[in-house]
DNA sequence: CCCTTTTCTGGAAACGTTTCCATGATGTTC
DNA sequence: GAACATCATGGAAACGTTTCCAGAAAAGGG
């Protein structure tokens, strides 16, 4: 009642103002709708005189075509679904951004939400995108299960990004943009050895399924290759949460005070391995040598800055909402799409210390 | 043509597959659509035995109805519209994870796009947000221009977080959701003129437009209020981006060796002051105390840890999305909504050196 | 057992587009 | 100048819902 009753002075009517229609521009422009259609999507033809006038009354009543109408008819929304565990994560966030980039040169729009990790939640997301009609789906996905293969189904394009789910039922069926990770842990282990480490300590993800982890996977197999014996002493798994990664971390290093360096699987196992460190006294590199994954921007914040492996994540974003907006998605299994990976050479590793030295401190 | 021909064994119908519709159900289920539909909207009355046959036959199916025929007749599509000028952005990402929280527990979706700061690109999204017809919009605008008051005046709800347009145009007649930046700097100000700083330098935004800035002016007036005269050539500004705010921290430093503090308004020239504090070889804090806004994780990594006011990012995107989607936002002008800020006290602030000290080192 | 109320149900009309089709008006070609 | 191709245009039928309305069935009251 208030409103309506109260709708006097306004400037320009606005009150619960509905939008314009293409019936009300057609009308005003004394033309049939099929004209201000064909005008505003660009197909069919129109003379010029009509598109003036079309467009001069359109813009008048300020008329926009509604999304929502086109989609019914067309079957297209125009419409992608990200789904990325952490928004704040600062690689989930590159991730985005490099969609967000992508999207827009193709046009589309990006319907965003944050699983947390949730498998519930992820199936929510899956379903609401399902429901919004979206064009096409790109997931990060967190976990074991896997809520997304649904999409495939009804052919929607569906990528994964960054990682896939780790269930075995996966088998390349659904197109992926990966980094190569094994080629990046190995390099860190590779420059980490190089450097005469022996002992080096991994902090990598948690193994809930069978599939104990890519990277971890990879160490093993680059300690392996280069003849070094890997101690699973000097494994040690964390959840991807600050308050576990930093757990994980003091455990390992209060319990082998004897390891010479570190390489973290990810961000927050590195920053957890640079707090620890400074927690123990341990100077970098002269006592522990510090590597992880993610060239994230505090790397070269910290003190030294840090040795990182670094992650195209853009360029995944990018890559992955290429195929889900394209479509070419379906074509064929084609296997992941792996962006190379590279060795960010900083100050936090150097020389392992001999017993000696280490004795000494 | 391919694809007609070819479409024999596939295992389950999926080929092309048109998206089963109410119709499909309600015939399968032989009762009418408009039962469908009460079925899933959950109003009218529908008796149980017919719930469940409906129930039963749309889960054969794999109906889900579809949020475009929907939103067309109920003229509401659940969607939000959201621009940031980065999603990278560690505060922005943070403000984005709180609209999205906010926005699930409201049963909303979000439309995420970045603007880059390029008033251009800010238009292009705000249109896109109108043809999508979202039921809210949550901006937080770049620059000076203001592309978003045109959803006021068609009804759909517009909030800013964060930051407002800095055109006068603006007065308070959109709602915002902002941190209380004054106060924060205030605070810090406070603190370090109690350390004995005279000489501080601040590292604040660009002034395009007429109006210096939020923070600038907090910080005169923090000064002023303790009675350390200002010293305009102590106040450097950048533009938002790592060269932008590098070059103006270098300048000033370099130009100012007798500074004995710098408060920097954003995590960018925080980080700018960190490296060349660095490349200065100054000692942080003995040489020179450091401070910003912004409590980003790094801060805490940094060595010294940080001394940082902490503007609740997350707090703001979830008021903001409160807003929006409610649509309190519209009535009356009732000003901005202002969060507190938090002063985090590190290592980066000591007590101003004395002109010996200074001289020694 | 009839009348009234309540509960269920289906038909049909929107909602704002696109697009097929038919029609009339122009141009073009010999 | 007749036959024909081309262009410009409007009417109408979708697209997948919700919701009003009216009718049918069930329930309740005397």
């Amino acid at each position: 009642m208030g409103r309506a009753g109260h709708a006097g002075p306004g400037p320009a009517g606005e009150r619960d103002a509905v939008a314009t229609t293409i019936k009300d521009v057609a009308a005003a422009a004394g033309v049939g709708i099929a004209t201000v259609s064909r005008v505003f999507s660009g197909t069919g033809s129109v003379s010029a005189a009509t598109r003036e006038r079309v467009l001069a009354v359109a813009g008048d009543l300020d008329y926009r075509p509604s999304a929502v109408g086109r989609s019914l008819k067309t079957r297209r929304t125009g419409g992608l679904g990200l789904a990325v565990p952490d928004v704040s994560d600062p690689f989930c966030a590159e991730v985005v951004a490099g969609v967000l980039e992508c999207a827009r040169s193709l046009g589309q729009h990006v319907l965003l939400d944050a699983t947390l990790g949730d498998p519930a939640r992820e199936a929510e997301i899956a379903d609401r995108f399902a429901e919004q009609r979206v064009d096409g789906v790109i997931a990060m996905p967190s976990g074991v299960a896997d809520p997304w293969t649904g999409f495939g189904r009804t052919g929607v394009p569906l990528v994964y990004v960054g990682r896939v789910p780790s269930c075995r039922s996966w088998a390349g069926k659904v197109p992926a943009v990966l980094a190569d990770d094994a080629a990046g842990i190995r390099s860190a282990a590779e420059y980490l050895v190089g450097l005469g480490h022996r002992r080096i300590g991994f902090l990598g993800a948690p193994a809930p399924g069978t599939p104990p982890d890519v990277r971890e996977d990879a160490f093993r197999a680059a300690l392996a290759a280069l003849g070094v014996p890997v101690d699973e002493d000097l494994v040690a798994r964390a959840r991807p949460t600050r308050d576990s990664a930093y757990a994980a971390a003091a455990g390992l290093m209060q319990r082998r005070a004897d390891l010479t360096a570190v390489l973290a699987s990810g961000h927050l196992p590195g920053e957890a391995a640079v707090l620890v460190a400074r927690e123990l006294d341990l100077r970098v590199p002269a006592d522990l040598s510090i590597a992880m994954v993610d060239d994230i921007a505090w790397a070269e914040l910290a003190d030294p800055p840090l040795t990182a492996v670094n992650r195209p994540a853009r360029d995944l974003g990018y890559r992955a909402c290429e195929l889900a907006a394209r479509g070419t998605a379906r074509r064929g299994p084609a296997g992941p799409v792996l962006l190379p990976t590279e060795l960010i050479v900083r100050g936090s590793c150097g020389p392992a210390p001999s017993r000696r030295d280490r004795a000494r401190h």
